[in-house]
Parts: structure tokens; sequence; C-alpha cells
DNA sequence: TTGTAAGCGTTATCAC
DNA sequence: GTGATAACGCTTACAA
């Protein structure tokens, strides 16, 4: 491999390494015909500047870091992660950047994985995806004034920078929507309680709930997971109960999906018994039968501002506003 | 923040900075006072090495960088790819490393990205998913000896290492199994002419023919990308032939949902008139209507096998076996 | 305008 | 055993 450094550059050029560095910075009180013997030489022999030590001087690596909290599996299965990946990749990469991917697995690795990033200087900054309502790295990282960006929610909500979809919202317009369809006995299948995305969206559909005069009832409320297992289970649960659902809001497509199996194990017709939303609007929606509606939300709006956010923190060490919200829209298909 | 660097650790501990990095390196002959003193500073501080000093010492990043060839809107429909990342994200954690993944949008960013990533010297190695039959990096990666691991294929097949799907067995499979079903005009929707996986499909599904005398016919072969609309397209033409098929193997999951949608939306009974095999058994097979049989790929094995070798190609730069094969299997549902 | 030299935070090779 | 000291490749005062 033909690893030159400026000092070669220099030599073959004949002129101080110095110089080779200013001619690559662009500055401009450098001769004219030294800076195109260095250009030449620079030309022929295809120097590239080492990264490394670039940011070893600089103190900016020019990386982002991006770390999402579900395990590998999950993440593999979850159309919502590929498309915010790659659009932090696409919106990252404009700007110059380049993402350096993490998964926590568990929860005492991400601890370590904040640690690995960010303190050892790999990466500039941080994107961390829906933080969890208890999690120790907030306060860390934030006493410490390490620039990161959260897509998600967390407590005190202006405490941190942060994205978010309008969770709250989303979910009383898709709840208010089935109440208008004639629906009373709404369920809500979740994930996991204490993850902020969860709680917003039964909040939302709570609000939605009581502003129509409905009782809102634990029963048709089912905590779990953000699989299509849990929908399937929960959903089998309610339609079993002598006073079963008629419609059903998913916290999730893949929940969703579950959702929908049970539904149509049981022969109950979709929508006319039992209506269906789901989260995400995942290009699947379209081909599952019925198809599914579902609440899109503008992931690369996420990403964008996430993103953008992230690096004028990086830049700028300061922003004034903190919380974004970006609103989100029913697509309405045929489960519902 | 706390910007620690041995230096001051080694100020704190009364010692030099040699013996701070002796400690950390856990080199045998430091004394045990002095070990002890030093530890409990650091532990007290919290000191975190800088990875860009320590790379720009060692020659090594401990990053691994992955290059996908395709558009982030691609990228982010697809399954396939999530999952891919996901599992390299698990084997190279595993291993120590961290993940940079960049996206080559077109053509001529391809050449940048592998600048920016390798010659930057940002990553110690590179995996490159699905290069071209025409790829104008191979040939200088292979010329400057850089580590790096290819999923997919490229000629000469034995010039560069890289892992694949047994592409061409698995499509023989899949058309052997349609022709057991009594199939015999079957058509192969598939994707870009070039890339590697299209053609080496198209070579398995020729071989099935042939094998079972059956004259293959360009009319039922179509060419296009990787999207659900070309499926659609491309089997909405072929249905409208005169002597239209019964069968049709996909390139991709994606395209098979469109080409199902053709078949549903002509009112064709599903396997019985005319049937359908997707590549990748993707989440959402399950949940089509009716469920899609798909052949199914080891991504994990897939992502398992590019990473260590790739690891082992860095830290001992020479590996005996160039070329590995990792089986699918068919997945059989309703659509056959 | 150009060159010399001091760092950036490590690791590794010297003497002591 | 331990502490100076020289790299690693680059940026940037400071000198000339």
């Amino acid at each position: 491999m033909p690893e030159l450094t400026q000092n070669q550059i220099a030599k073959l050029s004949q002129v101080s390494q110095a110089t080779v560095s200013r001619v690559l910075r662009g500055d401009p009180r450098v001769n004219e015909e030294l800076r195109q013997r260095v250009l030449s030489v620079i030309e022929k022999h295809g120097y590239v500047p080492d990264a490394r030590a670039q940011s070893l001087r600089s103190q900016r690596t020019g990386t982002l870091g991006l770390v999402v909290h579900r395990s590998p599996k999950q993440l593999a299965r979850d159309p919502f992660f590929s498309a915010l990946i790659a659009a932090i990749i696409e919106f990252a990469g404009k700007a110059g950047y380049h993402l350096c991917v993490d998964a926590a697995r568990a929860v005492q690795s991400r601890q370590a994985i904040y640690e690995e990033l960010l303190r050892t200087r790999r990466v500039d900054g941080l994107i961390l995806v829906e933080p969890q309502t208890q999690d120790e790295r907030m306060p860390r990282l934030l006493e410490e004034g390490f620039p990161f960006v959260l897509i998600g929610r967390y407590e005190p909500t202006d405490a941190v920078y942060s994205v978010d979809n309008d969770n709250i919202g989303a979910a009383r317009t898709a709840t208010e929507h089935l109440i208008r369809k004639a629906h009373y006995r709404i369920a809500y299948v979740s994930g996991p309680r204490g993850v902020f995305v969860c709680e917003d969206r039964y909040q939302g559909y709570r609000q939605a709930l009581e502003r129509a005069g409905i009782e809102p009832s634990s029963d048709l409320v089912a905590w779990g997971d953000f699989s299509e297992e849990h929908g399937y289970r929960a959903m089998s649960r309610l339609l079993s109960l002598p006073n079963p659902p008629t419609a059903v809001l998913a916290v999730d497509d893949l929940v969703a999906v579950g959702a929908l199996r049970a539904v149509k194990e049981r022969c109950r017709a979709v929508p006319q018994q039992v209506a269906v939303i789901g989260f995400n609007d995942s290009p699947f929606c379209n081909y599952v039968e019925p198809p599914l509606s579902s609440i899109a939300v503008d992931i690369r709006a996420l990403a964008q501002i996430a993103t953008d956010l992230l690096i004028r923190l990086i830049e700028e060490r300061e922003v004034h506003q903190r919380r974004y919200i970006v609103p989100c829209q029913l697509v309405e298909r045929s489960s519902t």
C-alpha cells in the first residue's frame, strides 16, 4: 500500500512538510509555483491524509455515533430501524460525517458503548434512539457536556436535546378515528411499560377515550414487547374476553400484524367486526391481508432533524431549541 | 468534560507517564505499589484512553467499514440489509470492533467512500456488499492489498475473499420444486442485469429448466430493479402474454410481493393457477396473503463468516480459503 | 512567503 | 523496575 505522508510528499516536492500542509488546507499565502509542484506530486502519488492524525490534532473525528437499544435480532426484524439508520447515514454523509453504529444489547453494555464511543473520542457526538425512562447514561452524558441528541423522549423533557414523533397526538388521532367509526370498546396493545413511546401512545389513547366520554378499562390494555408474537397472544386473550374489543390500536405494525392474525384466526371480519391500526406505516402494511391502516411516522424528518441538530451541537456547542416534535399521519387502508 | 490523559494521571500518581502506560497495558515488570497507586487514581478520575492516539501509534483503529450499494431509500425498504447490518454489528462487537457504515449512492461516490474509509485509515478493513460485475474499486483494492471481504461475488472468483449465498443452487432448487409441482412455464422476475445475485439466480433457474428438458424462453425472464413496483409491472406484463407462466421465481421477496399483487389483481388463484416463490425469507412473508414461499438465505451466517474472515485478514494478513458458500433453504408456505 | 518546531495522546525503545 | 525520549502524521504558531 502506498502509505504516503505529508513528509514524503514534502521530500518529493522539495519543500517543507509545513508547506504541504498549507497547500492541502488551502492556505492563500503560498507561492503559486510551489503550490503547483506540491499539487502535482500529490496528484501523481495519490496522497490521502490520515484521518486519525488529523483528528488527534484537530479534536474532531468527523464521525457520529448511533446507538440503538434493541438486540440485533429485534433490529433485524423491525423496518423502522433500517429506515432510520439509512436516513441518518444519508444526512450525516451529506454533511461530511461518517456514521458509527452500535447496538446496546443488554442494559449493562449501554454504559460501555457510551464510554467506548464518546470518551475514547471515536465520535464527535451521539444519537441515542429510544432511551428508557430509567437511563443511567443520561445524567452522566449531561454532566460531562458531551454533544448528544435523543430520538425519543427523556424526562425532564427540556434537559436534553431531543427529536420525537408526536406520539400522544398520533395515538389520540388514531383512537378518535376509531371512535368516529362507532367503536367504543377499543383496545391498546402496547410494548413494554417504562418505554416512552409506549407510555406516550397510551396517554394519547386515554385522552381520546376521555374526551369522548368513554370509560377506559385496564382490561383492554396489554403491555408486552415489540413482537408479532406478543400482538398475537395479547389479541387472542382480548378476543376471548366476555365483552371483547371491536377495535385495537397497536403500538407497532409488527404487533398489529400479530393482532390481525389472532383476529383472522377467530374468523372475525376485518374491519367490520374488528378494526386494527398499527404504528410506523411499515412497507409490509400494504401487503398484509387486509392492508393495514397505520400511523405514518416521518422517519426521514426524524433522522434529518436529529442529525442536523447534533452537528450544530458539535460545531457550535449550543442550540436554542431543545425539543423537536415531528407530526404523524394516519394512513388509512382496509383494516379500519 | 474530564479530558484526562496519561500525563495527568502520571502527575496525580507521581510517576512517569510511561509507567501509567505500562500499567494500562498490563506490563508485568512494574512495582506492585506503583501499580496500585496508578490504578486507584485512574479509578478515581475515570480515565479512558484516546482511541485516535492509540490507533495513530498502533496502526489499528478497531473499526470495520461496511459499504452497501443501494440508495438510502432502497436500504430503508429492504429488510435484508437491516438484518445484515444488525448481524455484522453483533459479530464485530463480539470481536471488539466497531462498525462504520456507509451507503454508496451513485457509482461515482463509490471510489470516494472507499478512499474516505480505508485510505484515511478510519477503518482497518472493509466489507463490501453486492459488488457489480463492473466494479472499478476491485482492482485498486486488490492492488493496494487492503483487507476487504465481499458479500456476494466477483470475477475471477478466487481473486478476492468473498462469502456468498449458494444462489445458483438455491434458484435451481426453487425452480425444480416448481417443476415437481407440474409447472413448466416458469417465469423469472429478476433485478438488474450485471448484478451477480441476479445473474447467478438466473443461471440456477436455467439449469433447472435444462435438466428437466424444458426449453427456456426469454419472454419469461424480466430484468428490472429490486422494487415491489417492478415485480408488479413485470408480472402484469407476463400474465397478459398469449401463453402466460403458471409459476414465477422472483429475485427478491419485495419483487415477489409485487408479482403476487399482479396475480391477485387478475384474480388468478395462488398457488392453484399461479405459484410464486421469493428470495430472502423476509419477515413479511408470513403476513402477506397467501403467505409467501421463499428461499431463506442465512444472513447471520453470511455476516459471521464475512466479519470473522475480515478480522482474520486484518490481524493475520492471510487466510487460506478465499471463497465461502452458505447454503440456502426453501421455506414452503402457501404460495406454491 | 517559507521553514522550523511544538504539540495532540499514545506506545515502545532506550538508558539508568 | 522506572523514567526520559523518540516516533505516529498532522496542524499551526513562531521564526526567518
